[in-house]
DNA sequence: TAGATTGTTAATCGATTAACAATC
DNA sequence: TAGATTGTTAATCGATTAACAATC
């Protein structure tokens, strides 16, 4: 056991499926179940079993030989690989439609994730709150990411003006990016961006419709 | 070349691609630029240009050897695959922030997909239109998909809902389920259904951001 | 004990990547 | 011709799947 035996890197695909175990076990543990087996899990997410397993023994999910994964142990096990132990102070910019909705949604809080403050340019929208989130304007982002020490930001504009911003949030010292605009972002090496493309799933959804 | 020469199924991971070289080749294509090469496209998309070039092969796009990809052939083949040449009638079921965020998409013409319908429980709502998209009370679903004819469903219900909805769909005959709602559906085989994940992306972004 | 499960190693499969020929 | 590109086949890599031992 040296220095250098970190767990060898986790998939990413295996990273997706996490949130999805999380809900189980979330649910499970309400109901005051302490173990949950591979072969249940599976039945409920339709993922494989054996997927499951190997997951769960990646994040060093506890178990009990014979018995399966202790729900407890498991949940605090993935919400601390994800960093969901505890709220990363978030921001979103741009509060159309996409904005709007992500502001209303209250399950980030259970996926670490505290949005605190939004930004956009439009004169109507600034000064007013959005689900109880303050609005900003845009030339604030600087000031406000500093004094809230924000770390995570959101983005919902619209394609043609999401670079820019996103020079602007890398100036501002941002690591993570979270895009929900169609275009892929040019950051330095060291900011994280997770692109969500909504337009992959549909794609996924009318290939298959079109294979059969 | 038999009748058996069905090309070799298409990856997920290609399918998901697709989009995204479409954006970049409709824009070219708006400048009046007739070819495209992989390693322009790659500069463009940080696909590497060899998977590009593969993923091209794959959907059937036509080059010119030396040349590259010619642009027009090329967004007919990927729009060809995917069913995205002509317009698949839709309607959507929950017209929370989120839906009422994806009515107002009006990017999805150029994605295959064309909101008709929307419906609800909410009295409040039904009546009404959302961003030109009249809205139906629940109970008509039936009625209602017979008489406009459609095919898809999006699904922005609440979680507790989801199944429910979607035993109803499946009755009335549905065969593609673009679900939100964060629950795993179960549906008879020969339904589609495309599971939207949102805390993937994030769990994503999370675990990138702590491993650094 | 029997049987269901985790733990662990090996086999399989398929996507990505590399290599190089063919082309203009 | 030289050089950039597509076309095509082979090599690599890594995720999934299978197999079976260990455990209680």
């Amino acid at each position: 056991m040296s220095l250098f035996s970190r767990k060898k890197s986790i998939s990413v695909q295996t990273i997706r499926r996490l949130p999805q175990y999380l809900r189980v076990l979330y649910d499970w543990h309400g109901y005051g179940r302490e173990l949950a087996s591979s072969t249940e899990l599976a039945e409920e997410t339709q993922v494989p079993a054996i997927v499951i397993k190997k997951d769960l023994q990646a994040v060093g999910a506890p178990s009990k030989m014979r018995a399966g994964f202790k729900i407890r142990g498991t949940i605090t096990a993935i919400e601390n690989f994800l960093g969901w132990d505890n709220l990363n102070k978030a921001f979103l910019v741009g509060t159309g439609h996409l904005g709007a909705a992500l502001l209303g949604f209250s399950g980030f809080k259970n996926h670490g994730l505290e949005i605190v403050a939004a930004f956009d340019t439009h004169p109507e929208r600034v000064g007013h709150e959005i689900h109880g989130v303050q609005v900003y304007h845009t030339a604030q982002l600087k000031s406000v990411i500093e004094e809230k020490k924000l770390k995570i930001a959101v983005l919902t504009v619209p394609g043609a003006a999401a670079q820019g911003i996103t020079d602007t949030l890398v100036a501002c010292g941002i690591k993570a990016i979270w895009n929900f605009a169609p275009v892929k972002l040019a950051v330095p090496k060291g900011v994280a961006v997770q692109q969500e493309d909504i337009a992959s799933g549909l794609a996924e959804l009318c290939a298959r419709l079109k294979a059969r």
